[in-house]
DNA sequence: CACTAAATGCTAAAATTTTAGCATATTGTG
DNA sequence: CACAATATGCTAAAATTTTAGCATTTAGTG
């Protein structure tokens, strides 16, 4: 164990872990599949075996084969992405990210799925009041 | 140039960036202060000059050092952060990155911010509209 | 001016990552 | 049951990344 404790991942790594974190759970062939500049085989099992090893992945038999999935649990791999976001490219500003996050969805937004963003934010207007 | 069109940065490369983004422009000095875990000054000046052999950073001098930016703007870059987050994490769920978001900004929201949060969204209504 | 601090240019080696191949096991199928 | 397809185990080499050192330059300071 020569590692950093703040496990930053190599290039393959988190391409990989990325896939995984959006399939929830995928064996070999399928990360394979969903690598658009794919090496073998052979190298996407070592590169999953590596990410087991450093904890980032859970693995059961599925079959005769293995899959794998992130250890983190979807919730907090949401919260530590969007921190890490906002942090590096928003300056912590909560609106800078909705505001962009608008801009990108521009046109795939319904009135109701608008309808239900107003709500949750007033929603939370209530909880924050709480405190 | 024997590199993929792609260009998936190195872990160190991606920290690197990372650091830029979030300063907006730093000499190499100020890199070095930002990494938690810094190599030497030798090593990152290596590291920017590959960023910018890359196409990732420019420079220019200041003084009589170089001050190192990205060459994507920073509207460009947040766009891409959140499409990818919103991909990866979130399953393309906009409402999603907004719970999460809120919940990670839990107790540092004014009452003002939300307030200005749900004029965002009844304005973008408006917008989608007019389409 | 002599000296120190802070940069850059350039080079090279250490370390890690990335890759693939071969042998072997298991499951489904004609 | 023989065969093809699909997996795993293990090993090793190629390629890239990461690191640091030395020489040199530039600007500030007593």
């Amino acid at each position: 164990m020569s590692r950093r404790t703040i496990e930053h991942l190599s290039r393959r790594e988190r391409q990989i872990m990325d896939i995984v974190y959006r399939l929830g759970t995928a064996l070999v062939s399928e990360v394979l599949k969903a690598i658009p500049d794919p090496p073998s085989y052979s190298t996407v099992r070592a590169l999953l075996g590596v990410l087991v090893e450093k904890g980032h992945l859970n693995y059961v038999r599925r079959g005769r084969a293995y899959s794998y999935m992130p250890i983190l649990s979807p919730a907090k791999a949401r919260q530590s992405a969007l921190k890490h976001a906002l942090r590096t490219f928003f300056n912590g500003s909560v609106e800078g990210v909705v505001v962009t996050l608008l801009d990108v969805a521009a046109g795939r937004l319904t009135d109701d799925e608008l309808d239900r963003l107003e709500r949750i934010i007033r929603e939370k207007r209530g909880e924050e009041r709480k405190r």
